[in-house]
DNA sequence: TTTCTTTACGCAAGCGCTTGCGTAACTGCC
DNA sequence: GGCAGTTACGCAAGCGCTTGCGTAAAGAAA
């Protein structure tokens, strides 16, 4: 079985390679029977093209890639599951590529794009990036970044995220008026734009109740597991008076829970606890989580059409939009101020 | 800044194109120092090479591709992890494709593959997949497929699955000696070979304790969990005796939760229930909940290593050899016998 | 009939890199 | 000093597709 390629077609058919390819792409050049005839003998010796001579040809690759910290999450889980939908609807192809919250990868992924590889990038930055360079060289070599989530401040660019701070402010409100008056904070990476805008609804909301603001009721937690399950132990047996968590990050949800559970401080009577969580299965959780849930699905979709918009009409770039998809409080027991 | 290729770098060097991209391959036909001053200009120029040119040239696109069912599963998402970590070390490239269970899907996005888009698949079948062709056709085109978690049966090639028979078998047993003597089995897609492994380690354990199978136990679900939660209930409202449950999807645990809580049936009280389940959350639900973990993560790498293996030696057929990772039973709460 | 459009297609030059082969220059050998 | 054997590099033909431009044929306008 040789490989069937253009010229095949074209010598088949007594036509030139140019005609075929553009009877291929519908091209208005083209009379209809051609197309036709074209069409019909592609099908019948089931010609695929050959992607990387039409992306060197065209230079447009028809690929974008997602530039993601981690997959665990079910966040960007979801986000990806967003991002492809469209992706597919418009014959595009997703190259993922995972930095792990490391800058030095994000920065080599980010580099290799700039041979051409992809037509666009969606990105949420990891959580060590503190410098901007290597998005702004992509950028300036023409390739679009679009951020979702998690944006790099220095980046003029289109990006979708949340409000994180007015859900971060009503997490705490709601804290607040169930009656807690020490509620701590675990983060990640305080850094970045999001952290930040969840740090500052927190302390909004403590400010508007009167409470202060004390900086040793924030953590900043790692990636493993093991280290944030001690981090928030020492945190709570260090400040028995906290009797409320905010929790910035699902993936920190697990050890929380066990470190109360261990401690024996019990939710929702001893401590109460919101989340920034998608999981689903924060319903069934002992006690189920009361949650802020982020459009993650939303998002994916939002930001991959708003760069493939931009890909569409060649080089009008794609702007500086800042969408705003709103969270929703999901109010469950680990919250609940009727202690049995 | 015009972009600068291999071109620019010969005639900058007073080479010819095809030594320096020689020396970039660092060939043994180039000198060192030769390949000093190439590697010089191109750092200094931050040359980045067009990797769609090269994989015309070279008919090799050092990239792969990942075809699975979904992302929300935890188990692909860490599957993924693993397989990204090897591809990343190996300096490979993913492309991810989502099925979403549909074989028609599936068939559309190999079918693109035969143009050479990828160097190897890396697939976990559709739900719906029943016939095996468009995977025996890519194949034939020389595009090596591996298969991970869901295999097909009718193709030939190399896997890495879980010993989902003992597992399932195990787990079953584990719930006879926690006394249940009326057990179902929740599934999906029992089409799915994975999935008849599973059932066929339920019948085992079942039939080495004296029970007998009954064909209304086994509810084959779907991936909408309202649909799941109905169809779940009712079996449970049907069959009042049924006091395990087999939960062989993830996906379902959820939904076999709150019917349960929903219908007053306590966990483990009334229904003990085990789940294939690799989320952390399981031990922090309401109750814990008795998994069979899956080595995901080991999954993931190791059929990458298989394929970028075979990569490696051209054409060195990617053989038949069929891995299988041992899945671990995590007991917890929801089996609990010690009632409360 | 002549001229101007329009329609439908072919020519050929790329796109940027790879690679088989050819060949100078240099080495070591008898 | 002649010869085979390296070593280091260039030539040029692709890889398979795209696309700007040119043009014959056919129809419309004058």
């Amino acid at each position: 079985m040789e490989k069937i390629n253009l010229k095949r077609l074209a010598d088949e058919l007594h036509l030139s390679t140019s005609t075929v390819s553009r009877a291929l792409q519908d091209s208005y050049q083209i009379g209809a029977d051609t197309k036709q005839r074209v069409l019909a003998l592609a099908q019948k010796l089931n010609y695929v093209p050959n992607p990387h001579a039409s992306s060197l040809g065209s230079r447009k690759s028809n690929t974008i890639a997602v530039v993601i910290p981690e997959v665990f999450d079910s966040y960007f889980a979801q986000a990806v599951n967003g991002i492809e939908t469209v992706a597919q609807a418009h014959g595009y192809h997703i190259l993922i590529y995972l930095t792990h919250e490391s800058e030095q990868q994000e920065r080599a992924i980010l580099r290799a794009f700039q041979g051409g590889r992809v037509d666009g990038v969606l990105m949420s930055v990891s959580a060590e990036t503190t410098s901007t360079e290597h998005i702004a060289a992509l950028q300036a070599q023409g390739v679009p970044v679009a951020f979702f989530d998690r944006a790099a401040d220095g980046i003029e660019t289109a990006r979708v995220t949340t409000n994180d701070l007015e859900s971060s402010c009503l997490a705490t409100r709601h804290l607040v008026e169930c009656g807690c008056s020490h509620i701590a904070l675990l983060s990640i990476a305080r850094q970045l734009s999001i952290e930040r805008q969840r740090i500052r609804g927190y302390q909004n909301a403590l400010a508007e109740s009167g409470q202060l603001f004390r900086e040793d009721y924030v953590v900043e937690c790692t990636h493993d597991p093991e280290e944030n399950y001690l981090a928030i132990r020492q945190l709570l047996e260090a400040h028995p008076e906290i009797d409320g968590l905010l929790v910035t990050v699902e993936l920190l949800t697990v050890s929380a829970y066990q470190a109360c559970h261990d401690l024996g401080r019990r939710i929702p009577a001893d401590v109460k606890v919101v989340s920034f969580s998608n999981s689903r299965s924060a319903a069934i959780l002992n006690p189920a989580l009361t949650t802020i849930r982020q459009p993650a699905f939303e998002t994916g979709k939002a930001i991959a059409t708003l760069l493939l918009k931009a890909l569409k009409n060649r080089h009008k770039n794609l702007g500086t939009d800042s969408v705003v998809l709103p969270s929703t409080l999901i109010v469950r027991a680990s919250t609940a101020t009727d202690i049995k």
